[in-house]
DNA sequence: CTGCATGTTAGGTT
DNA sequence: CAACCTAACATGCA
C-alpha cells in the first residue's frame, strides 16, 4: 500500500529515467483504469514529452509539455514498472507506455484494478483541479501550522491523520507508527490534545516519513519501487501489523482495533485510552425493518 | 462454496 | 458545515 514514502521512492527513481522522454505508442489494456475515453487519453499523450516527475500526497505527477500532466494514483496494489527494454507484460498490466527516444517501457500494473491514470490540463501555477482538495505536505508545513490545523478539528486523531484534506500522503502504516511514537491513543480527539503533544506527534511523523524515504519505503504485502526493489522500513515498524507482539517500549502486547472503519495497531499501555465523554457506549445496531 | 478482510475515496447521512 | 458511515472496487484466504 503505497503511502508518501513509497510514492516518493517511486518518483525519485522514475524522475532520472523518464526526463525528456517523448511518448510514442501507448497501449491501454484495461479501460477502467483510465478516466474518460481511451481515445481522448491517447490523444492527450500524443507527441508529449515528460518534463519532470513529482509527488503530491500519494499521487504521482508527470509534468508534460503543452501545460498538461499525467496523474497516477496507485491506491492499494498499483505499481509502476520501468524497464530498459520492451518486456512481455506481467499479469495485471493495464497500461504500457513506449517512447520515441528510448527503447524502454513504463508499465502500469494493478492486481486489484483500483489505481487510476489520467491526463489533465494544468491551470495557473501548475495547478491541478484533481489535486486541489489535498492538504499540505507533512514534510513541508511548520509545527505551528500543524498545531493550528489540528486544534481546529473536533474528531479522533487517527482518522484526521488519514484525511488527505488535512495532510497529504499519510496512510494507515505511518499514522499508527507516528501515534505510537508520540504515545497517543488513536481515539483521542485532536482538539483535546495539548500543544506539546501535537508538536511531538508532528515531529515524530516527520522523522518517520523521512526515515522511511531513506529506507526506500515499507514493503508489506508486495510493494516494490519502479525498478522492482522492495523497501526496507518494515524492519523498523513498532506497531503496524504486529498484533499480539511485544511493544518495543514496554513489552505489552500490541492490540488491533477498528478505528473509524480502519484497522489500527497500538500499545494499550503506552497509548492509554482517552476518558470517554459518554461517546460510544453500546452499538445502536438497528437492523432494517 | 461463503463470507470476510483489505485501503482509499466518493458520496450520502447525521 | 463538519463529522461520521458505508459502498464500491477485485482478489485472496479462512
Amino acid at each position: 500500500m503505497p503511502e508518501l514514502p513509497e510514492v516518493e521512492t517511486i518518483v525519485r527513481g522514475l524522475g532520472e529515467k523518464l526526463r525528456e522522454l517523448e511518448f510514442s505508442k501507448v497501449e491501454v489494456r484495461l479501460k477502467k483504469c483510465i478516466r474518460g475515453s481511451k481515445r481522448s487519453f491517447l490523444a492527450s499523450l500524443r507527441g508529449k514529452k515528460i518534463l519532470r516527475v513529482e509527488r503530491r500526497g500519494k499521487n504521482i505527477v508527470f509534468h508534460l509539455s503543452g501545460g498538461t500532466a499525467l496523474l497516477v494514483h496507485l491506491r492499494m496494489t498499483g505499481r509502476l514498472r520501468f524497464m530498459l527494454a520492451p518486456m512481455l507484460p506481467e499479469k495485471h498490466t493495464h497500461v504500457i507506455f513506449s517512447f520515441k527516444n528510448h527503447p524502454g517501457q513504463l508499465h502500469f500494473v494493478d492486481q486489484r484494478q483500483f489505481g487510476r491514470v489520467f491526463v489533465e490540463q494544468k491551470g495557473d501555477g501548475d495547478n491541478l483541479v484533481s489535486l486541489a482538495h489535498l492538504g499540505p505536505e507533512p514534510l513541508e508545513i511548520s509545527g505551528k501550522e500543524f498545531i493550528r490545523r489540528a486544534r481546529a478539528k473536533d474528531r479522533a486523531i487517527k482518522p484526521l491523520l488519514l484525511d488527505q484534506r488535512f495532510l497529504a500522503g499519510v496512510g494507515n502504516i505511518y499514522a499508527d507508527e507516528a501515534l505510537h511514537r508520540a504515545q497517543i491513543h488513536p481515539h483521542r480527539r485532536a482538539n483535546a490534545l495539548p500543544e506539546n503533544t501535537l508538536l511531538g506527534l508532528f515531529h515524530g511523523l516527520q522523522r518517520i516519513l523521512g526515515a522511511a524515504i531513506r529506507a526506500g519505503g515499507t514493503s508489506v504485502r508486495s510493494y516494490v519501487d519502479a525498478s522492482g526493489s522492495p523497501g526496507g522500513f518494515q524492519r523498523f515498524l513498532r506497531v503496524y501489523g504486529r498484533e499480539g507482539k511485544a511493544c518495543p517500549y514496554c513489552g505489552t502486547a500490541i492490540v488491533r482495533e477498528r478505528v473509524a472503519g480502519r484497522s489500527s495497531f497500538f500499545c494499550p499501555q503506552c497509548q492509554p485510552q482517552p476518558r470517554r465523554k459518554g461517546g460510544r457506549s453500546a452499538n445502536p445496531r438497528k437492523g432494517p425493518p
